[in-house]
DNA sequence: TTGAAAGCGATACCAG
DNA sequence: CTGGTATCGCTTTCAA
């Protein structure tokens, strides 16, 4: 049986009230039994019974992040992210991982919501509408983070358009003109509309005229990055490719240094993310760096100060970093 | 306000002592209300209150994990793997990230602990003694996977030991007389321990005398392997190299690129742990490939049937995946 | 098969 | 500044 208030107020002569102000430091209290209570709950062993507490004070500071268990693996910065501010602040966070099986989802999300959650915190996750129906009749709070949904709620993440434009440009200015988009070929994700949109308007601005072939790609795997060098064959119909997530860009990479295509003699490429991935590829991967651990950062003030309306969308910085898999072309 | 038992006791016209009977599936009820009951819960959007539950309980089926943050990406094949089975048995993971600030760490074991677990695993965890004595102090079961303790905690891991057998003698058979070990220089952790000691006693059985500077490296980094080759410098003293987790072997693969060393004619490395990043090299890296999902899985069913005593160790299976980095030598 | 009632441990309000 | 007490929602005897 675990130590109690109670026990502590028995040792110590006084009110289990008086231990619970003392221990939360609510209220008043003399800090000369403060310090007894204090002492006494330590040497005993004491430790709060959150569930109890929870129940009482029907709320709690707990923020539930659901993670997609196939995560690239950028989950773990934003994580990262979210637990050093969650921490500074005084909020838990209550990681649970989804998989792609509803069933599976939906039984997760209501376990999550058995807590009483402060929040929920979806990372990369499009929901399906079954689960997202769950998720909306409570009230608990939600936010989308490194993803942006078509619904009411708030996201923060990169500014996908923009960081379109930055890459294309990057390129163009090195000399490309021929670019594939690799990856982003999923008709649903607001993400991927928004760099295909991007990539296009981009092009666009420098006068090229996009070819649909060149964006392909639904998944965001290895496989997606051999494949799409297959697909395209040798000698590849463009001089450089941009690979929407680190691991598509290695297997981009890979797949070129199987078919003997040299990069970045003959191949440019630029990806999207910029995990520390991108470091352990020879050359190393140019990147559009995503501030992931400034997403998590923000999650937990935003929902700590409650600044955020139902259609809010936050964007954090992005920064394109060289590496070596870029060429000028002349 | 959110719906409770005794909402749903009102509108069905019974006892919410019923309500709780029907909806945990305990003791008897009529199957003709028990329709009532679950259909009414449904439609009114009830959610069981996990407090209220756990606290009426004394007891939970929740869980607890640590997870080192700066964690080599196993960890993720391993969460996996509990949460299937967590899924199929009905138990609630509660997943926490430690870092390595003790004080951090200390806080977050005790949140863990102020809610009823029924155990705590660690993974890949090397605790500092003030955390685990604050961990020791509550009864929640232990459990440490994919590391062994020096303490009386019951461990889920590879067996270190022979999987250095294992990989020194794919080595030897391949002609490799002169191997080194990185990244298991660690004076503490037993895992270090064991593969020193499985290394040297398996170069023994071949009749080789194992030269101590060929064993280096503390950290478990990329950074590690990159030094490593850099350390030793080029010509190599010796004609294959062992890396203490994939993360090591990247480095020591890109290091031995950058120093003009081929791979594998003029080194062979063979790699620990063989998660999927080992397919993201060019060549792909030969592994000792350790079972963490099998890993994850047993965590979970040994504490459901309680089957571990403080110190029993259980071993999954290891085995050597061929890659592209270990030649024969003539 | 069902209901009434007694907790579980912590909190908060209201007196003192 | 401190203590008594009701309360949170659910579970679990014990009777009926």
């Amino acid at each position: 049986m675990a130590i109690t208030i109670k026990d502590i107020a028995n040792k110590a002569g006084i009110s289990a009230a008086s231990v619970s102000r003392i221990l939360t430091n609510r209220g008043r209290f003399s800090e000369e039994t403060a310090q007894r209570v204090r002492q006494l709950a330590n040497d005993m062993g004491y430790f709060k019974n959150q569930s109890a507490a929870d129940l009482s004070q029907k709320s709690s500071r707990v923020v539930g992040v659901l993670v997609p268990i196939t995560h690239t693996n950028f989950a773990d910065e934003i994580i990262k992210g979210m637990q050093s501010k969650a921490y500074e602040l005084g909020y838990e966070l209550l990681i649970a991982f989804v998989t792609t099986d509803t069933q599976q989802q939906i039984k997760t999300v209501k376990s999550l919501l058995s807590r009483q959650l402060l929040a929920v915190v979806m990372l990369a996750i499009d929901i399906e509408d079954t689960v997202f129906d769950v998720l909306k009749s409570t009230d608990v709070k939600l936010l989308s983070v490194s993803n942006q949904l078509d619904n009411d709620i708030p996201s923060i993440s990169s500014d996908n358009y923009a960081m379109m434009h930055t890459i294309v440009d990057y390129l163009y200015e090195h000399g490309h003109r021929q670019m594939a988009l690799i990856g982003s070929s999923d008709p649903d994700p607001i993400v991927a509309i928004l760099r295909r949109r991007g990539f296009i308007d981009a092009l666009t601005n420098h006068g090229i005229s996009y070819n649909p072939d060149f964006i392909w790609g639904v998944e965001m795997t290895y496989q997606t990055g051999l494949d799409a060098i297959k697909k395209f064959g040798e000698p590849l119909p463009f001089t450089a490719v941009i690979g929407s997530a680190d691991i598509i860009s290695i297997g981009l990479l890979n797949g070129a240094i199987g078919a003997g295509i040299s990069v970045p003699n003959n191949l440019s490429i630029v990806t999207i993310d910029g995990t520390e991935l991108t470091q352990l590829t020879r050359p190393t991967l140019t990147a559009a760096q995503q501030n992931f651990a400034k997403m998590g950062e923000l999650a937990i003030t935003t929902l700590a100060d409650d600044s955020l309306s139902p259609h809010s969308m936050v964007f954090t910085d992005t920064i394109l970093v060289p590496g070596g898999t870029v060429s000028k072309i002349i």
